[in-house]
DNA sequence: TTAAAGTATGTAGTATACTGTATACTTGTT
DNA sequence: AACAAGTATACAGTATACTACATACTTTAA
């Protein structure tokens, strides 16, 4: 169970990011109820894994709303499990199509670079 | 040579979008020195390759400046050609970056899923 | 020929995803 | 005790990528 300054630091992500992240549904912490003189809010591990695959798929092009309905469907908020596999298999379809978009880039970038060469070299 | 009317169609994206990425530096039509009585501008098949680029690199993440980049490098913007080749280099890593974040992810929710459906079977 | 459709330009507004600032309270350190 | 550091809350501001609107001109079709 950490702070909010832990979690930052243990993700990179920083606090300010964190919050809104949670104030948009992604995740959420909660209060030790023992501690009764402030309302600081800790997280566990699971909010650690949701942050990891949030910086994942952030990084190739997933909203934070597409995200959403992924960790709903993981975590089970109030969708049948029908509608849960559905979101995933709908997810692992534009994973598909994004990697076959990459490689097309590759291929594409990779061609350029070998004109490039070329062209210095037949000079 | 077509219109933007016509480049719009035949690429699927709104016209409005066109003259941004127009204004951001992406590429640019011309207009046709033979005709006087207005200020139409033209589009030739450079500038939808380029546009079916930038659609492809949005779907995976990449930011319209990074886009940029890639397409001046390509298309020989005022740099060397030693200089083209490191961004295209650059970009090619990311690339891969981009590929195996999406590997991670599809292990991840293929998982999951199975988790899901174990859980229904086993009721 | 005139009305609809297309084009150019400029400016404002919107959505998403943060990022920063201000205020106030709590905790930890010296 | 007091001062730095951490936390919570709220609200304003920023960057990116559009999207809409207003105006004015040009072309096309009936």
């Amino acid at each position: 169970m950490k702070l909010i300054h832990q979690l930052s630091k243990e993700t990179g992500i920083p606090i300010g990011t964190i919050r809104f992240y949670e104030k948009s549904g992604l995740f959420s912490g909660k209060p030790k109820e023992e501690v009764t003189t402030n309302n600081y809010v800790y997280y566990d591990d699971e909010v650690i894994e949701k942050i990891r695959f949030i910086q994942m798929a952030k990084a190739v092009g997933f909203t934070l709303s597409e995200i959403k309905e992924v960790i709903d469907a993981w975590y089970q908020r109030q969708i049948s499990t029908s509608a849960q596999i559905e979101v995933l298999n709908r997810k692992l379809i534009q994973i598909d199509q994004k990697i076959n978009e990459l490689k097309a880039m590759k291929k594409q970038i990779t061609l350029c670079k070998t004109n490039i060469e070329n062209r210095v070299t037949a000079q």
